[in-house]
DNA sequence: GCCAACGTTGGC
DNA sequence: GCCAACGTTGGC
């Protein structure tokens, strides 16, 4: 069991919608790293952290569990998208995707401000230097403190 | 394999 | 809109 930080830019979709169709395809990846953790290491029943990046209010919006194993992304074959890759093959994908189910929406969000000025979440990697992964680990405690303490 | 140029992310 | 800190691309 992992737990994991997922952003997103409420513009595009939020936790509202999240909510409202309560399994969504966690899709659009196009990140090796980001990539490598989903295919690799995530697994049904994983925690996820919902953050909000790029908007007025950024930081941790709420909860969702991962509910799927990895597939092949359909968006990398649709060249209509935003997400088409012209790299990937039937035969040959690059890109996967996830499904992940609503959980929760905090009553009040976790600012990344308040994350940042919180020393126990220094290692955090949301908060080290130029991580702008779009997925990423998080570990036990800090998911402990996060939802004990701060939601 | 190197590295310059370019593109993207994302906080502010 | 700015810009730092990445990642990717492509010529050589």
């Amino acid at each position: 069991m992992n737990y994991w930080l997922v952003k997103t830019e409420p513009s595009e979709f939020s936790i509202t919608d999240l909510q409202q169709e309560k399994i969504t395809r966690w899709d659009g990846i196009r990140n090796y790293q980001a990539r490598n953790f989903i295919r690799d290491k995530m697994t049904v029943g994983d925690g996820v952290l919902v953050y909000h990046s790029s908007c007025s209010d950024v930081g941790i919006v709420g909860t969702a569990v991962v509910c799927s194993t990895p597939y092949t992304d359909p968006l990398q074959f649709d060249s209509s998208s935003r997400y088409f890759s012209e790299k990937s093959k039937p035969e040959k994908p690059l890109w996967v995707a996830i499904d992940i189910e609503f959980k929760s929406v905090f009553p009040k969000l976790i600012s990344l401000k308040m994350i940042k000025a919180d020393k126990r979440f220094e290692e955090m990697m949301l908060v080290k230097k130029g991580a702008r992964l779009s997925v990423m680990p998080v570990s036990s405690e800090h998911w402990n403190m996060l939802l004990n303490e701060y939601s």
